[in-house]
DNA sequence: TTCAATTAGTGGCATATGCCACTTTTGCTG
DNA sequence: CAGCAAAAGTGGCATATGCCACTAATTGAA
């Protein structure tokens, strides 16, 4: 069989996670809808929320992201009024998050959704299998992966 | 406790799910870089190369992904000349894909050094349990997930 | 046959993410 | 203290994805 099957392919780590991921991010951006945020934003807002006056850099590494990502997403939610950044007091390298008043009020309406969604999956899944699932991809995104790099002896 | 802490956010399985795939597909991005192909790239030329000259529509349904945004992933693919389109025989709405034989050939070179990730990370995981996370995201992927619209009832 | 409804894609617009080059601050060292 | 390396962000550029409005082809029904 020249042409590997579909099973295959379906044998990749990072497509399977990716099509879940698009899969799941479509059916909790329609539940959130309303709010006008999107999955990542609202994850974004809680995080910033669930801190003290996080550092860009601080969220960014929470999130396993690229902090320049940040950046950019964090754009959005700027603009809009729900984040604002301010200079940290001792370091003038790092910059600070928090939610504007209007940010607070707009998670608290987005978390009446997202719970919506969460409870609906949790139904399908199983509390304890979704559990068990998250821990599972917790444990992926906080492994030690790199690739063997060419001169590792240097 | 007014600002729900970190466990608290961390018990939503969108965020726990983007995180992992951020992740992961930086590993395989990065394993996969010398080909000049990223992680999704890579897939859809799989996902190409292991159908028969499959249908836009095909291809987005089996990806999840939306019919649009394949069109748009698809474009910098075409433009380095790895996959081609042309109309079907029989419906010319229908637009099939293909890989050109250059395509091919980055495929093959491609599919090395995805391997390497591949290896890497069932060595980390153990092949049981990545097999096992596999099975979990693609049951989750294909859920029959949908927010109990406002008016079903219409 | 004719026309409304459906199907398959396209393009535009907006967010999500990354990498790289560059700037500003710090921190450390001679 | 001069100076260089490290740390934290920013901006630009490119890909990844979605939704919506719109066009071209088909299909099905009157």
């Amino acid at each position: 069989m020249t042409k590997a099957q579909k099973p295959g392919f379906s044998r990749c780590n990072n497509a399977t996670l990716r099509r879940a991921a698009r899969s799941l991010g479509r059916f909790y951006d329609d539940a959130l809808a309303a709010s006008g945020l999107k999955g990542t934003q609202f994850g974004l807002l809680f995080e910033i929320h669930a801190s003290s006056e996080p550092t860009m850099g601080t969220v960014a590494e929470a999130l396993i992201m690229d902090l320049s990502a940040l950046g950019h997403t964090l754009k959005p939610l700027i603009r809009d009024g729900y984040v604002e950044t301010f200079a940290d007091k001792d370091d003038r390298r790092v910059k600070r998050v928090r939610l504007t008043p209007r940010g607070e009020v707009k998670l608290d309406e987005a978390i009446k959704l997202w719970s919506g969604a969460q409870q609906q999956f949790e139904e399908k899944v199983g509390a304890e299998q979704a559990a068990k699932l998250r821990a599972a991809l917790d444990a992926v995104a906080d492994l030690d992966l790199e690739m063997p790099t060419a001169a590792p002896s240097n």
